[in-house]
DNA sequence: AATGAATGAGTCTTCATTCAT
DNA sequence: AATGAATGAAGACTCATTCAT
């Protein structure tokens, strides 16, 4: 799989359709949103019949449920990953932790999409297992935050909301992000950092 | 209405129940998106029968369509009313315009949330024309970041993408935005006016 | 509609298809029991179209709930109508009581045979209605039983049981009769009046 | 197995999962009725899996026809034997007949049940198998009721539909038969003996 | 004998929409 | 302008059954 084409989220789980079935539903939900897209649109994507879904699946919102929950689990992962490795300064660990996710959002656009969009039709415990797991990821961001006020490196009045805006502002580019847009990928990386350190009122070099 | 209190956004309009059913519409829509809302719920949310919907409305896109047309014509004229009382200067400017928007959003929240995550049903002449008007909607914004690069008082080195990644971000308060939250209606435009003016790298005061 | 015709249980309610409908329902849950009907036999009996249905029924478990419901009513009133017109003495009237059950049978012998089989499907706060409308059912035999046990006809040595054994035997009657069969109506009543008799041991003329 | 609790209709048959194959529907169509029970519940009540049925038995049909007709043996040979080893004259054949059934729905009470309410789903020579061993368990109690009619032991008018009521007031004993009831397992066999003797207009000792 | 995956027909119910009144 | 009745298509999900392993 070359790293530059947008990759499949779930890869091969070694269970008959199993993969095959998310990376549909993701599609699908991404396409028509999850009230738009019928169980059958989720089996003709995958080339399997509507019933041997609910071999899988037990129901169509546990299939969001599973589907987003993989999406976070490799969001997370990859933002963890990528701030251990960087440096110790706030600004650099802010850098790369809005690289990753920059990149994230490129290599698994339609993920961020669902995951942005239709998470508001998940209940239950579904729901509150993803909220969860979003704090965890808006943890990893308010942590950099407070680090660098603490620091003196970030200069913002509000950092108590700043991680949250931020976060919003890197989600939305899943909405407009084209791969044949204007930017490559490495520039808009850049480009959202720059965004992220100004609004933090990180000192800039002009 | 009271100006606190959330408005409904469309007032009587001299013709039955047409405010009653677009509001219901907008509350329904807002509730359960566009697709997991039914013509009966709006309905049942007017206080009327399903088949007079019909009396008022040719179809379910269109009445998304109506609308969120309305709420645009809304936002765009409070947007246009805010920039023409400023002052001269783009930074005085783009604070009115932010506090316009975040007045909206408070007011009309649930207009603003319908707005971002439905737009994307409309289809054919409705998508065109929505899509026109928040074209308008980003004009406004996009003169405003010109005027200011070009006075030197923004000095983002990414002036083109500021009006759009702006608005994402203002039309992300409608997301998280609660009336008993922490600040103030005041406060939150401060902060979102504040915010802006960072990430357009406007000199700030410490 | 002739006394010794199969009459319909549901006559015209003045609201559309109300009592095809219910008739339909009757037919088809006798045919093929609760389960083994489908709504859309329902439909196809009642010459209308499935989903119209809903339109006068909110489910399919509602739909044999208000069946049973209307059979139970009918034949309560006629026990109570015809246990009213008879003597003062307990044997005369359980033979009223008899007849009046055994000629409900022969005129709406599906309501029973539904009735009959069909109640354990019910569940909830219908259950419940459908078990209250039986106590009552049971009650006016009971009273009878009670009375004749009192005045010393019924000597029965388990009048507690007799009620519902009387009840239950009748109602068996339904999973037999043949309007073809070698009996005529007057002549099944006879016999079940003396079945009863004979049951709760009341002196018979030999 | 303590002969009081209420014993499995099918003992192991040495063959596999069999035993708990036909327990299990058994008991799952009894709970549900047979269109209400799925395969699938048999199957989780027998603890295998859903395909696995289908090594034992060739379709949900057979397999009702197959419980249905190992509880019939098992009622006609019980009431053969009970009938055998009673003494000469029909009164006490018929008590000894009684108490075989009836200790048979105690101690089989969903067999009985389901016998009762299912055998209508059976099609074909599965259902003509059926009504023949039904025949014969009838023709049991007819022989008797002739017995005791030739020798004016049963003075009833109606000798000839007097088995099948019996039959059916007895099988019905198991539609509210409980085991924590008011009366033991005896009282309730001699409460059924009487209320057949008295039906049949035998003479009783007041 | 046993399983998990697969399927096509069928389940109940809801959909947006139309029509007669 | 307003309603209740009506409809055909589609919704999610389950059915009995088969097949490869």
């Amino acid at each position: 799989m070359n790293a530059r084409s947008p990759a499949t989220l779930v890869a091969d789980t070694g269970r008959g359709n199993e993969a095959a079935i998310l990376n549909a539903a993701l599609d699908a939900f991404g396409a028509q949103g999850f009230h738009g897209a019928s169980m059958r649109d989720v089996a003709k994507r995958a080339g399997t019949s509507l019933s041997n879904l609910y071999n899988y699946v037990p129901s169509k919102s546990r299939l969001l449920a599973e589907v987003l929950r993989r999406a976070n689990d490799e969001l997370v992962a990859r933002l963890r990953a990528a701030v251990d490795e960087a440096g110790d300064d706030a600004a650099s660990r802010l850098r790369e932790a809005v690289r990753a996710y920059v990149r994230f959002i490129v290599e698994h656009q339609v993920a961020m999409v669902v995951s942005t969009n239709e998470v508001r039709y998940l209940t239950g415990p579904d729901r509150a297992a993803l909220v969860a797991e979003r704090d965890a990821t808006q943890a990893v961001f308010e942590e950099i935050v407070a680090q660098g006020v603490a620091a003196g490196t970030f200069r913002t009045p509000y950092p108590d909301d700043a991680a949250r805006t931020l976060l919003t502002t890197l989600g939305a580019v899943s909405g407009w992000y084209r791969p044949e847009g204007r930017l490559s990928r490495g520039e808009l990386a850049e480009q959202q950092a720059r965004y992220a350190l100004a609004l933090l009122e990180a000192p800039l070099a002009h």
